[in-house]
DNA sequence: ACGTAAGCGAGACGGTACGTCGCGTCTTACC
DNA sequence: GGTAAGACGCGACGTACCGTCTCGCTTACGT
């Protein structure tokens, strides 16, 4: 399922997709993520049940394929290790994401929203860290693996409290902030 | 629903929620609370249908009514602020219930758990932190709410990685190793 | 499935069933047993669909159910075999029986009909002639089995045109002439 | 549809229809001709489901063409009525045809079977039988019609035993019998 | 022999029915 | 008053066939 992303030019396929996937969205962020349902999606989107299933197997299936198509962008960033104060510009690319699809993201990851997003999400981050692996490699006698499953959940953490609050402090600021945290943990003896 | 959870003395009503209470646990650690149905709890319990719905909603009120009963009593832990190298006592205290009831954490947190469990877990580490409050209004720049965001979920991440890792460190290490990392982060700036 | 039919004193089952076998007789009649769903019926019975499949697996386990019941009392019938001229006192009965239900008869044997029907019908006649099977062994040097088959066949053949003729001989006339022509066909070499 | 069947020589009409009605007849044959579908037929012919409808209407459409074909054939045998042992030329052709192409028939006259076939099988017999209507005028008091209805069936009920018996007699044995037994009925009255 | 119209393959799509599952409510009878 | 037994309405699920519809390719035919 989710197949031939790639190369598909048949504008049927396309179009129907494409209106599969703003269904969703608009369903998503009208009453959160958890009780929409393929019926709710193909009626909005004026597209024939099975043809739901021909493309997707089920709502999962289709807001996955969404994040896989977001994310691969996000991925194309650049990995330079920030200095001390500079914000990562991985993370911040992804605040201005999140930011620039607020409503949704609250659909997602809210309480009446779908945990897979949330967990793709935080390893999305831990991804990022994974990068300074190896500095924190003896460095520390804790287990690398623990601290980075406590930085990749804080980094959710905090992204989900700016969700909440508002947004009323710049993407830039956040990774700023998450960059200081984060240093701070890799300082712990 | 769930009502009359204290003082109850009808020995049926008790035996009934005890069996409802046991078949759920039962049921979720074999297949992930997420896949448990009315159904399976009432059939292995022995009840009926309708006396479960007699006393809870749902499953998702069952489990928190029994979330209700296991928090009370670890809220009674004291609260002693812990020095720079001692374990936080309560959060000893979680780390330790939760090694003891490990299968059933392990169905609750998973992929196929649920997600307000996780979320109550949280919110009880966040309430321990937020003793620290106070302490923390003014010494840092980064707004509070957003360090007890952060420092809630990445209490939890580090808990989810000890579940999942197998639980081969100690409680009180655990603890000792949180106690650090909170302490860095409230040193930061 | 169609369980328990015997003894099953709630008034609500008993109830379900009455609307559903009437619909689904309703519908035959009007557009073809074959064409009717269970959708139509549960529709026209103001029934849920569910609970149709509670009672039946599919619309062919509800006629059956049916005709057990009818074919139930018909078999109460005498089964002396008459003299030459007398006509057969359960042909007569179930010629009757197809008269006073003539509409839903033409609808289950037409071309949108169902040809399990008509097998059961075909057999009833096959087993009254079985009663005259040890007569006829030795008496003739065709196959007993080829006999019986002809001659139930010819019953049915003989009952479908009368149908759909419109019915303008008594079941008496009928009954005679099947007689008549069943014992031609014993009389053969 | 089921158009242009004479003189269309295109010869991937040809081989496309050819294809279909194999795949058809292999497939009845392998699990009854009720349970098979147009995608069945399509797949193991190796032919585009599209083509198959700008041939066919349907399955029957196509099942009913190739009987067309077939029963064009039978036809053109003699129309002699036979003596009184003699067997009737064209039903003993027609036995022969269907002993040889016995699991087809088997197919479509078994439970899992198409009764537009066994209709049309009875009405041949029923069209052979109606050359002696006239003779049949005024000679009994029953009404030719049912008689006719009577011994068509009738015949066409000695065909599937033996079809299903396994053919252990001969064609012409077969011929003969009916042939005795429809005098017999003649003679009635 | 070759250009062209027809036949065809590939497969998306809308539609309708299917049978199943889980939910939460209800009635009746028992103890 | 708590419980068992279980019928019922409701609504979502995922599947199976159906018949229609582009859109290009290719192939047999007719000049």
């Amino acid at each position: 399922m989710s197949q031939n992303r790639s190369e598909n030019q048949d504008l049927r396929i396309l179009r129907t997709r494409k209106m599969l996937r703003e269904a969703m969205i608009t369903l998503a962020i009208q009453k959160g993520f958890s009780s929409v349902t393929v019926n709710d999606i193909v009626e909005l989107a004026m597209v024939n049940r099975a043809t739901f299933y021909r493309h997707y197997q089920d709502k999962y299936d289709l807001v996955e394929s969404y994040l896989d198509e977001l994310y691969t962008e996000l991925n194309a960033a650049p990995v330079s290790i920030p200095g001390p104060g500079e914000p990562n510009p991985r993370l911040m690319k992804l605040f201005e994401h999140i930011r620039d699809n607020a409503p949704f993201y609250r659909a997602m990851l809210g309480p009446r929203g779908y945990s897979g997003f949330a967990d793709r999400i935080r390893r999305l981050t831990e991804a990022t860290l994974r990068a300074r692996w190896e500095a924190l490699e003896g460095r520390t006698r804790m287990p690398p693996p623990m601290v980075l499953s406590y930085l990749s959940h804080a980094s959710y953490g905090a992204l989900v409290w700016w969700l909440e609050e508002g947004m009323s402090h710049s993407p830039e600021q956040m990774a700023r902030w998450l960059h200081q945290l984060t240093l701070a943990a890799f300082q712990v003896d």
